[in-house]
DNA sequence: GCCCCTACCTACTTTAAAGTGAGTTACTCA
DNA sequence: TGAGTAACTCACTTTAAAGTAGGTAGGGGC
């Protein structure tokens, strides 16, 4: 009853491959991403803190999108085994080198 | 039945009024824009050669993305009423100052 | 014992974006 | 008359991202 040959797979894929651009985008184009960096560099740098911040958000929501921004090495994660145990997170080099690209970004869009 | 108290929506509009670089990255996200104003810039400026180019792409696909580029003012269209008539697409202004930040882009996931 | 806290996770539903198939207009060429 | 081309458009289905509800672990405080 599936279909399961996925054009959207292979799309996806031809895309990266025709231009590293549309692997960059889709790094950052996650709905929060943008903001979780920036809050980040903030200094709002742990799971509550975020939480409070965007408020809309959902603790499903922020995990997975923290977990993605982990995995793809743009924030990396410290657990501090404190009294109830602490978890810092913090921009990596990538993630940091980001930062002028958004304000490029925020440039652009109010020309 | 339905629950139309979208919190999709309400969240789209929480992170465009919480920084605008949410808005910059709605407007170059979609699947297929990237290599569309790239192509463009390079002369693929008609509706049959982006077709070719982007060959997996559907005809569909291809107007939704160019009326949504030309409607964020990203791209202009200019109708030829040639021997078949003939549409050609160039990048405005705006578009065209999206080309460096593509070029920081591809730097930045080179890195 | 019982509720609170932080920082998650699992299983599910909803929504929007992407993709498919077929049709349209208007004009040309054989 | 019939086929072909350019540039779409409509109605639909599929997929993946976003969102919701509720649960977990290990401690602390009353």
């Amino acid at each position: 009853m599936k279909k399961s040959n996925s054009s959207n797979a292979i799309n996806k894929e031809f895309l990266h491959r025709s231009c590293s651009v549309n692997e960059a985008i889709d790094l950052i184009s996650g709905r929060w991403k943008a903001l979780i960096i920036i809050y980040i560099h903030e200094g709002q740098n742990r799971f509550s803190l975020l939480k409070n911040i965007l408020s809309p958000i959902s603790d499903q929501i922020l995990g997975r999108q923290l977990k993605d921004l982990e995995q793809n090495g743009l924030i990396s994660k410290t657990i501090v085994p404190e009294v109830p145990v602490r978890v810092d997170y913090e921009l990596t080099a990538k993630g940091k080198s980001l930062l002028s690209i958004f304000d490029s970004l925020e440039e652009w869009i109010a020309s």
